[in-house]
DNA sequence: GTGAAAGCGCTAACAT
DNA sequence: ATGTTAGCGCTTTCAC
């Protein structure tokens, strides 16, 4: 165990095998150029010696490498978790392994990510690009011509996986409107965000569908984090009429209001009705359970590996825009409310 | 767009700063030994031709990357979102990049994801093994002499960052028994876990000290999973006198006990007893709060990859084991109980 | 079916 | 302070 054992290369194995180092890299890399006694040979050795294939230097060769780049914005929010299961999941069986990455939110800190992962050679990206992030990025990206797969806003020329935003955020106001709430507010997520913006229109839609004016002050911004919802249910306090039901960005804002909202005393699922959008794993262990708009990350997970890989291989065609449905998942967190 | 830019390697960059390769590639890598002049001069034609640091090359050369494997076994374990959330944030530092990989419990798959590592030439792992792994494995890594941080078990020769086991069944078990109970089960994990066979030296320890029988049948076995945690409870139900307080392996457990509880109308924090352990962030979303002894999972985190830093970096001496001390967090899942 | 040889882009002696 | 040079281990024409 002391003296350092010097690594064993492909020409070593090669001279084991009495091969050349060109039999033995093709016997390895499974191709059927040679008998299929050549490759046991050469197999059996490079078992024996001890053999660990160089990425290194195949990707040197290459010019590209076997990892794929994800960069999601927080770790801490399931959804992303979720998310990432799903890529991993798939990208297991391409035998890619993931390069990782969380931004925590920080645009200088997805800038530092991408770059690291242009240095590593990955041979393609998945990105949920942070809040605020500019074209330039991307741009910069495919510039080196590697494929890259959003997962929260479209770029031209890139493939991408999202929901339709305005579809969740109609299924979840009518859902609110049809257990007889008239005054609903819009809580957390940021108008830079595009998923932000359209959940909105959705939202506004369908309160002009029911004749339902659209009162701003019952729309209130916030960064997409759980912290953040908790913290912003303090605005609807300083209303002079609270709402009686809550359309929130995203389910960790849904928890984070809960949590306050149980502090001051209002019952969600009872004093007033919520409904988020994701559809997490806390979203079913929370009480009251929460009714939420799925927005499948695990599913898209797996659909951004499947475009990337068959970028990756060259499948050429437009770029992709997928847009999966988000569907309603009624839970207890809303109540009927008849008219006071 | 079109035309695939040919890429600019640190030959050309240098030949536009008219200066050699090696002046270049010294002062992009920070080092003195150049003027500033020089170094401002490589920097901005390397900015001006869009040059990008290829570090398959230099992985090649130096025999050793930048990146870290981190091996886990659930990502939709929050713990292990913790601990990479952790080990992710110290990483960042040090300018390392994860190459990430969870075993979903399979150690075929976990077997895959550290030959894929030692491909490529990860310098260092920080390893959660999966139940069941052998020494081997270790062994083989440890053989390639790339240092190896393991979180959950200790082996000859490796960093251990784990927590005291046997402690945490005894806060748990102890905190039980001065609410008044006596008829304790220890719920879930495997006994191939050495963490569940210290947890259980703990638990019936404090049930000796108190003079209480241990009874095999209050204790169950399972995966360490949610789901698992669910369908054990159907275990308790059978035997002919259910307990009224249950300490379960980890909080996912508990989690699943919890529900699978409710569900049979036996409210938790109310009807029955329980503490958990992690503390990972659902145990303080779910109702009621769940009462938990905490493992530190980001601590831990942070602790392993900064351990595996001065590793990488030679810094010696005997392999650090470090056992973090956990801690009873005490919320509403545990009530009083008079004599019946 | 197999082998010889070139070269991917980088770093680290060593020389100047 | 800067340049010359020799590989790191692999894949891939191109011969045979």
């Amino acid at each position: 165990m002391k003296h350092k054992k010097t690594k064993i290369t492909l020409l070593e194995v090669a001279n084991h095998a009495g091969v050349s180092k060109t039999t033995a890299s093709v016997a390895l890399s499974g191709s059927d150029y040679v008998s299929e006694e050549t490759r046991n040979k050469v197999i059996a050795s490079a078992m024996e010696l001890g053999y660990v294939y160089n990425r290194a230097a195949a990707s040197l060769r290459l010019n590209s490498s076997s990892t794929v780049g994800l960069i999601i914005p927080d770790l801490n929010n399931s959804f992303y978790t979720a998310l990432l299961t799903g890529v991993n999941k798939e990208l297991n069986k391409f035998k890619k392994t993931i390069l990782l990455g969380s931004t925590f939110e920080s645009l200088e800190v997805q800038e530092r990510l991408i770059s690291s992962m242009l240095e590593h050679r990955v041979c393609g990206i998945i990105l949920f690009a942070v809040l605020g992030s500019s074209d330039e990025l991307i741009k910069k990206i495919k510039k080196i011509g590697i494929p890259v797969v959003l997962v929260n806003r479209s770029y031209p020329g890139c493939d991408y996986i999202g929901i339709d935003d305005m579809l969740a955020g109609q299924l979840a106001t009518e859902h609110l409107i049809k257990k007889g709430h008239n005054r609903i507010a819009y809580l957390g997520g940021d108008s830079y965000l595009t998923s932000w913006y359209k959940r909105r229109e959705g939202y506004e839609s369908i309160l002009k569908k029911f004749r339902i004016e659209v009162d701003e002050s019952l729309i209130i911004e916030s960064s997409p984090t759980q912290e953040a919802g908790y913290n912003s249910v303090e605005d609807l306090f300083k209303l002079e009429k609270m709402p009686t039901a809550i359309f929130c960005f995203n389910d960790v804002i849904s928890i984070g209001a809960m949590m306050k909202l149980e502090e001051k005393g209002i019952i969600p699922g009872q004093d007033i009705s919520i409904v988020g959008v994701d559809d997490i794993p806390e979203a079913s262990i929370i009480k009251p359970k929460l009714t939420t708009v799925s927005s499948f990350p695990f599913l898209r997970g797996i659909q951004a590996a499947n475009i990337l890989n068959s970028r990756i291989k060259g499948e050429g065609g437009e770029p992709q825009t997928i847009i999966i449905e988000p569907q309603l998942i009624v839970r207890d967190s809303c109540r009927w409310r008849y008219e006071k």
